[in-house]
DNA sequence: ATCTGTAGCGCC
DNA sequence: AAAGGGCGCTACAGAT
């Protein structure tokens, strides 16, 4: 049964709309007096438009598959607040973040919500846009055999709730806990209980985070921008210059606009700098080596990206003018007027919006809506230098509490792979150099005696190839890549490798355990506590082909490479280097992923204790969570409680650090400043 | 004029 | 028989 619950049922009695649509009306007392036995409810509002702070809410709906209730906004919402604030009651929401922003604004905090969106992201992890759809509409079909008509977004601000309205408003409540029932059948199959548990609870919390938002000094940003607009054209003029005077003539070209007035024909720098179709050839005539190879096609091809340049800097002085403007590009064109065309005129904040999980479970920020244009920007590349972090500030009375954990993703990556050379070296009471201690087992000839301690002083190149080496390694990477990003021969390469993997023999096992179980799981677990999984998507497609692989297809291999027939070059060839590929790429994600996602899901634990806290305390909507970047939350509280908070902080970080670190301990250090500091 | 893919680079 | 993880945004370049 339908209910439509308002103040003015005057407005909609018609007894030929109820016999027609079939809705009753009834007050909200009435409403709250049927729904109060229920303890798993849907949960959806229609409204104005997408940020709680400048739209409104229409009504909101509750219900289940016998019941639903349509509350319309001449109702006081604040009746229901006790009731959707219930923590004995779930609250079943598709795509929860978006309507939780909007009873944020209403000061009605809702914390039990089962997310089914979520559910069925965490349910498919692994797939690519578009190949699974994760729409409510999507996965009442899949799940049901129901199909829901969307079409009441864009009717609903034309007609307000017309009875139609309201039936559609009513379904989008009606299947939801169906649906939820369905899911956690399969979730309980794959054994993702906890995994979904942690998502949503996390959901409120970036709920949260994009309500509270961040303050930007516009009068420092501007100031900013002048500089970096400043530096940019300084940057490309003398980029033009040097040209004009020490480039072949095919990179200059006739200003025929001066021509008309001045009676001849000045030279001009011919190159638009940003293109790098145009830059290559230049750098090509000065001796430049381009040639790279393509990371996804593998083809050959040319480049002048900083990391291909940055080791030829002696050829030419335009090389580092080069990477000058190049970064002075990125400054002002990323970090500049888009930043101050978000700042909302009723927050007076930036409230960007996030993207909860990712294919590691990591958060990624920035976006665009499709439906409405409007874009977010990325709060998580903001560039680290102070002058730019500078303009990020509390408002009066409050400062901005920073705090990141130290080396997260090593101690991860300690605990997952027990390497207790590792283990030993965090748990070490004396004072340590990490980077040193990797160079020793890098290279254990060249440091054969030499205290970890001195090796910054005497052998800085061995500490600094060691680090880059290690890097490439967690990774993924191997000799051939320790080579090229060291530019050493490939035997070097690959002794470092092997040096490396002989000193760390539980990293070694470990990537060998890692590497086998995705491939026979089909998933990688991404974190042996929560158990969320990365699924491979195309698994079965992958096992098939290994399975067509026999003898008798490497017997005609070999043949036709021989002949290096049309059958070899056109499909043979290709099906070989696809797989394996693909099977590499695998193989380089089961050593990468649950160190960076076991990283990502103990920071949501952290924002869960975190906002916990806040919640017991009475110190939401006084302290906010401005952003949150992967192993960093930044927080904003009033002056006087500034301690407190931060410890609290701290705490949620470090004890989240528990859950998911047994043989080693994280630490976590909050900063606290007027801006943010990091 | 608008869309799509590529190259390059900011952050962790 | 390939060969460093995750993201999002901007410019260019070519297609429609």
């Amino acid at each position: 049964m339908r209910y439509l619950v308002t103040n003015q049922p005057a407005l909609f009695d018609n007894s030929n709309i109820e016999e027609l649509y079939d809705y009753h009306i009834i007050s909200p007392q009435e409403c709250l007096r049927r729904i109060d036995s229920l303890t798993l409810i849907g949960l959806d509002t229609e409204t104005k438009g997408f940020d709680p702070y400048t739209k409104s809410l229409l009504c909101f709906q509750l219900g289940d598959k016998d019941n639903q209730y349509v509350v319309d906004m001449t109702v006081d919402i604040q009746l229901f607040k006790n009731f959707l604030e219930d923590t004995k009651r779930t609250f079943i929401l598709h795509n929860a973040k978006f309507d939780l922003r909007f009873f944020l604004h209403l000061r009605i905090v809702i914390t039990n919500v089962f997310d089914t969106y979520l559910a069925e992201k965490i349910l498919y992890l692994g797939y690519p846009p578009g190949v699974h759809e994760m729409s409510l509409k999507a996965c009442c079909e899949r799940y049901l055999n129901v199909t829901l008509d969307k079409e009441i977004r864009g009717v609903i601000h034309r007609e307000g709730l017309s009875a139609r309205v309201i039936k559609y408003a009513a379904d989008d409540v009606k299947y939801i806990v169906e649906l939820y029932a369905e899911q956690m059948k399969a979730l309980a199959e794959k054994d993702l209980i906890k995994a979904i548990e942690v998502e949503n609870k996390f959901v409120v919390v970036l709920a949260y985070i994009e309500y509270s938002g961040i303050k930007l000094d516009i009068q420092k940003w501007k100031d900013k921008m002048a500089t970096d607009k400043a530096a940019f054209d300084k940057a490309k003029e003398t980029l033009d210059t040097w040209v004009l005077q020490n480039a072949d003539d095919e990179f200059i070209s006739q200003d025929l606009q001066g021509d008309l007035f001045l009676g001849y024909s000045p030279k001009k720098c011919g190159i638009s700098w940003s293109s790098p179709k145009q830059v290559i050839p230049l750098f090509e005539s000065l001796g430049f080596n381009l040639i790279v190879k393509d990371k996804k096609t593998g083809i050959l091809k040319k480049s002048v990206e900083a990391k291909v340049i940055e080791p030829q800097l002696k050829i030419s002085p335009l090389a580092s003018l080069y990477l000058d403007y190049k970064q002075a590009e990125k400054v002002i064109s990323t970090y500049g007027q888009t930043f101050l065309d978000q700042i909302n005129p009723v927050s007076g904040r930036i409230h960007t919006q996030y993207n909860q999980l990712m294919d590691t479970t990591r958060l990624s920020s920035g976006g665009k809506n499709k439906d409405t244009g409007e874009e977010y920007i990325n709060l998580q590349n903001i560039p680290s230098d102070e002058i730019t972090r500078a303009c990020f500030v509390s408002s009066p009375g409050h400062v901005l509490i920073d705090c990141d954990y130290t080396a997260q993703e090593d101690l991860i990556f300690t605990e997952l792979s027990k390497e207790t050379k590792l283990i030993e070296f965090y748990n070490s009471k004396e004072k340590r150099d990490g980077h040193s201690f990797v160079a020793k087992m890098c290279f254990p000839k060249d440091l054969d005696g030499v205290p970890e301690l001195e090796v910054k002083g005497k052998f800085p190149k061995l500490r600094s190839d060691a680090k880059k080496a290690k890097f490439a390694i967690h990774y993924g990477g191997n000799g051939s890549t320790i080579a090229r990003n060291l530019s050493l021969p490939l035997e070097l390469g690959n002794a470092i490798e092997k040096s490396y993997l002989t000193s760390f023999p539980g990293i070694h096992n470990y990537f060998k355990q890692v590497k086998k179980e995705a491939w026979e799981r089909g998933y990688i677990l991404l974190s042996p506590i929560t158990k969320h999984k990365h699924y491979i998507y195309n698994w079965k497609e992958l096992q098939d082909t290994q399975k067509s692989m026999d003898q008798t297809f490497w017997e005609l291999y070999r043949t036709e490479k021989q002949l290096d027939s049309p059958l070899f070059k056109n499909e043979l060839k290709p099906m070989v280097t696809q797989f394996v590929q693909q099977k590499g790429s695998i193989e380089r994600h089961a050593m990468n992923y649950p160190v960076q996602g076991s990283s990502a899901i103990m920071t949501k634990v952290a924002g869960v204790f975190f906002f916990n806290y806040l919640k017991q305390n009475n110190l939401l909507f006084k302290v906010w969570i401005c952003n949150a970047v992967h192993d960093e939350l930044l927080v904003e509280a009033p002056e006087d409680i500034k301690d407190s908070v931060a410890n609290a902080l701290q705490w949620s970080m470090e004890y989240a650090g528990t859950i998911f670190c047994k043989v080693v301990k994280l630490k976590a250090v909050p900063e606290m400043a007027t801006y943010w500091i990091h």
